[in-house]
RNA sequence: GGGCGUGUGGCCUAGUCAGGAUAGGGCGUCAGCCUCCUAAGCUGAAUGUCGGGGGUUCAAAUCCCUCCACGCCCGCCA
């Protein structure tokens, strides 16, 4: 509805103003919409832009009132639309149905890469940015009606895999006994990164091994697969437990064994920006890049963005679409990832990155051992949760208190992680990251529950709209934009914006909540309330869903 | 040194791409609100050179130039 009305009103605009460059505004408190075009056209015209949005407003007004159900008024130099009571009933009608805010389906398949951490230790605090990120944005493409895959690629040949299965034979380690595989990979990881700095001739080793790997040797893939694999169960459980599943993990060394890198790699040696000297690498010049691009190494090996060349090229034969999800440590890889498959004509992933999380002391990183798990803050994150529940509802069995408590703490973070716009980089605090007060995920799903609560008392009632009070129209205006909301998310790629949306939605319904009393209400008023209790509750639901968040009934 | 990103009240943050009406929120501070549908809540108050300086425009947080600060990158690592 509300996308239709401003794709209406602009249209309606252009004709009567013959312009081109009609843009509809957010009205603010003045309107639901506003049109600033008579400023321009006062400027060019040398005319009163007070008189032209007078004239226009008389122009447009049956128009706009017949097909967008808005009033037309002219305040000043502005065309302001105010939506009438015909729209909002239209809302409330679309907004109690079960999946409200879901979009007509598309054409097309879209393959979303997100995580792919290095299995060489747990995820952290920084890595799961990348994963709450794309995950946010997996759950609003697909309620924007695309086909989406999920992926993890796996980096599962690389120095650090080949670091610590070193280190497992140097150390004697087990790593399937003694904790959870991904923190004991770390360990073993932690301290062979030591052993080598100690011991620089001992890097030898570790090229022997890669090229060993490279080469197929079985044993050495053997060495390589069981960790990687003992990492991965862990970084699955870790996952999970944010509500994160990939629909396909992809082993990057399946892109060796297959022949797809050195097919590409001879494709790309034809090139006239490549240069095969005892290295292969393309001059990406004609891109803006100053250095060589180096895909092959003087031994013959691959280098990490060649078998991530073929993973790509495989993503864009078999998908429509290429989203990925990178650090903003790999802008220039990326961006080089890009220019070289736009040589070659294939498909070109779209690439969103993120900036770094970082603690108050400094960066983070695994290979010293310096950083927090996201194990960790999950854990951390539910006890504090189920202080709370406890303190809130000591009536409450421990089963359920310790339900609600985890719903509450993904909540908490997946939240305090997705508002940030990803362009920004932040220091990561244990106090905003455990927020449970506004601005926050369990803010949010207390005002579903709170919605919950008025319907369970409520009863049955009828659908009715009629609607009078401020409160009321502003939360139902904010109601009808929930599907413009998720197309904007999917179009410009900021999932920040649903997380922005929700807390708006839960603000309104709280501002109505304290100001106009439902269940007390008498007759058309009441079912309109409970009708609005109802609207809201769905809207809240199916946004708390798509942010990855439990729509909790009760907590 | 070069490239990319960020800079908004004491602290955190939206708005910047597609310039428009008194720059939205939150934390913290202050003053109120639970005989009333869940107070993880609501209402009100105070707090701003939108990093600095130029420019474009009827109009600049938003566009252009320049400088400063912070983050990331500039490996035959990934």
């Amino acid at each position: 509805m509300y996308i239709d009305a401003i794709v209406k009103i602009t249209a309606i605009l252009k004709e009567v103003t013959g312009r081109d460059d009609v843009i509809l505004i957010d009205g603010g408190d003045h309107a639901d919409l506003a049109s600033p075009v008579a400023f321009a056209m006062g400027k060019e015209e040398k005319r009163s832009p007070a008189l032209i949005a007078k004239q226009i407003t008389e122009q447009v007004y049956d128009r706009v009132l017949e097909e967008a159900w808005a009033t037309t008024v002219a305040a000043g130099p502005y065309v302001n639309f105010i939506f009438d009571s015909r729209y909002l009933s239209a809302v409330l009608d679309a907004a109690v149905r079960e999946g409200y805010g879901s979009l007509p389906p598309r054409k097309g398949r879209i393959v979303l890469e997100h995580t792919s951490a290095n299995p060489n230790g747990p995820l952290h605090v920084g890595h799961i940015r990348n994963t709450i990120i794309g995950d946010t944005l997996a759950r609003c493409f697909r309620k924007a009606g695309y086909q989406l895959e999920v992926q993890y690629y796996v980096n599962d040949m690389g120095r650090q895999i080949a670091i610590v299965a070193w280190g497992i034979e140097e150390q004697k380690e087990d790593i399937t006994t003694g904790g959870k595989g991904d923190h004991r990979i770390a360990e073993v990881y932690v301290t062979a990164n030591k052993a080598l700095l100690a011991d620089p001739e001992k890097n030898a080793e570790i090229d022997s091994l890669m090229q060993r790997v490279e080469a197929g040797d079985p044993a050495t893939v053997a060495r390589f697969r069981e960790p990687v694999k003992q990492c991965l169960s862990g970084f699955k459980e870790t996952l999970a437990g944010l509500h994160v599943t990939h629909d396909r993990f992809v082993y990057e060394s399946d892109f060796i064994r297959n022949g797809d890198t050195q097919r590409l790699l001879a494709r790309l040696s034809w090139l006239p920006q490549a240069t095969r000297t005892d290295i292969l690498s393309l001059d990406l010049s004609s891109f803006g890049f100053e250095k060589d691009y180096i895909l092959q190494r003087s031994d013959g090996t691959s280098v990490y963005a060649a078998r991530d060349l073929a993973y790509h090229m495989w993503k864009g034969r078999n998908f429509d679409r290429v989203i990925d999800v990178l650090g903003a440590d790999h802008k220039l890889i990326g961006t080089q990832l890009q220019a070289t498959l736009r040589l070659l004509g294939e498909r070109v992933p779209d690439i969103i990155f993120f900036e770094f999380v970082s603690l108050p002391e400094g960066s983070m990183s695994t290979r010293r051992g310096k950083f927090i798990s996201a194990d960790d803050l999950l854990s951390e994150a539910r006890d504090r949760a189920l202080d709370e529940v406890t303190k809130r509802r000591p009536e409450l069995d421990e089963a359920t208190r310790i339900a609600i408590a985890t719903s509450v703490c993904i909540a908490a973070i997946r939240y305090d992680i997705i508002k940030t716009i990803p362009e920004k980089s932040t220091v990561f605090s244990w106090d905003e990251a455990l927020d449970f007060e506004k601005q926050s995920g369990p803010y949010i799903q207390y005002a579903h529950a709170r919605a919950c609560s008025i319907l369970d008392k409520a009863g049955e009632f009828t659908h009715a709209t009629e609607i009078g009070t401020d409160s009321e129209i502003a939360l139902i205006k904010h109601i009808g934009r929930f599907p413009s909301v998720i197309e904007q998310v999917t179009e410009e790629q900021k999932p920040h914006l649903l997380a922005l949306y929700a807390r708006e939605l839960a603000d309104l319904f709280n501002s109505f909540y304290h100001a106009e009393p439902v269940l007390k209400a008498r007759e058309i008023t009441r079912n309109s309330r409970l009708t609005l209790v109802q609207a809201t509750r769905n809207t809240l639901q199916e946004a708390l869903v798509t942010l990855g968040i439990d729509a909790v009934r009760s907590m």
